[in-house]
DNA sequence: AGCCTGATATATCTACCAGATATGTCTTAC
DNA sequence: GTAAGACATATCTGGTAGATATATCAGGCT
């Protein structure tokens, strides 16, 4: 998967809708869709140049004061390469969950510790689908003329379903572990 | 998060039940936690031989006529490494769901795209829930015995719940989207 | 006025990691 | 006997996360 970096069509994607600044983008990108992607500077800066120099991108200086500012936004052919990369079918990404290879490896731990990790998981993963929620009622009463806003949906109920489901497994887990003490 | 490197930990965690070569590592961690974890052998060699010098690992001889063939298995030191840190609480992965991203740039996709994409992800999800179901009910049947298996059978779990939750929103996000294009 | 803190802004470095590839041996089937 | 595929070790490329360095600016405090 490394094999192709995404970082450019994130970049383009924002900046498809509005100009921003390397900065900007950061924050533009952990606001909106910081719940499923992430990006840093050390992505962020080198690829704004190299989609410069490809034409992708168009650049103006916007400095506030003195301090120096650079503000970007999509060209037509970037516009152009999202849409291509927009219907190649999406790469498989290999996830890695840290708690679920410390559950697997359970009997090697001290009593507790697992319990401990659940515990925060199951308060996490509700924190998760609460917040999924009231960001989905926000965005409807706020924005409802954005056209947008129906594909932003989409992505907010996914996160919500599925932290409902690790939620629902924490408990269940936690469950299963206390039962598992009464055994010995 | 790559601050700090769990592969040492995977490998200490499979070496401490049997000892293995470390192409046959690479091919229990495929097998058992491949559905939530995964190292290239670019990670493991340099990581094999660095636990060995740190005394974490074993290493013997075993080749197999002339082909040679080492085997590695965790000491004591090694078991007490892993057991730090499973008491550690896990660290937050930043996920990266290429789908999610392409589903939120949706409104610059061409007509159709993405209910390819999300017909795929239906079809694999589904695959995935019966899959992680078929194997939970495979290992209850055969090792009955092992103490390792309720840990086991928890990480088999999440990974049904999260792969219903996902196609029960992929077939949600079909049908919304065929709502949205009677209104154009 | 002077200072401190935190936000804005650009840039780079290190360590980590995935996937591909190179090299060679052994086993099995044709 | 030889070709395909499993076994085994090793390395390279390029993508990535998180930290850090540098500098400007706004606001609050003294």
């Amino acid at each position: 998967m490394p094999r192709k970096s995404r970082t450019p069509m994130v970049i383009l994607g924002l900046l498809s809708t509005e100009p921003m600044s390397g900065y900007e983008l950061k924050a533009a990108i952990d606001r909106t869709v910081g719940h499923f992607w992430s990006e840093s500077y050390g992505q962020i800066y080198p690829t704004l140049k190299r989609l410069l120099e490809q034409g992708l991108l168009s650049c103006e200086d916007a400095p506030t004061g003195e301090r120096r500012r650079q503000v970007y936004q999509a060209t037509e052919a970037g516009r152009a390469a999202l849409a291509t990369w927009l219907v190649e079918p999406p790469q498989a990404q290999a996830m890695r969950n840290e708690l679920l290879l410390k559950i697997f490896f359970g009997h090697y731990a001290p009593p507790g510790a697992l319990q401990a990790h659940l515990g925060q998981c199951l308060a996490a993963s509700r924190r998760g689908a609460v917040m999924a929620a009231g960001i989905a009622a926000q965005l409807q009463a706020e924005e409802s003329d954005t056209e947008d806003l129906r594909y932003w949906l989409l992505t907010l109920d996914l996160g919500r379903r599925v932290a409902q489901a690790r939620a629902e497994w924490a408990e269940h887990a936690l469950q299963m572990l206390s039962e598992a003490r009464h055994d010995d």
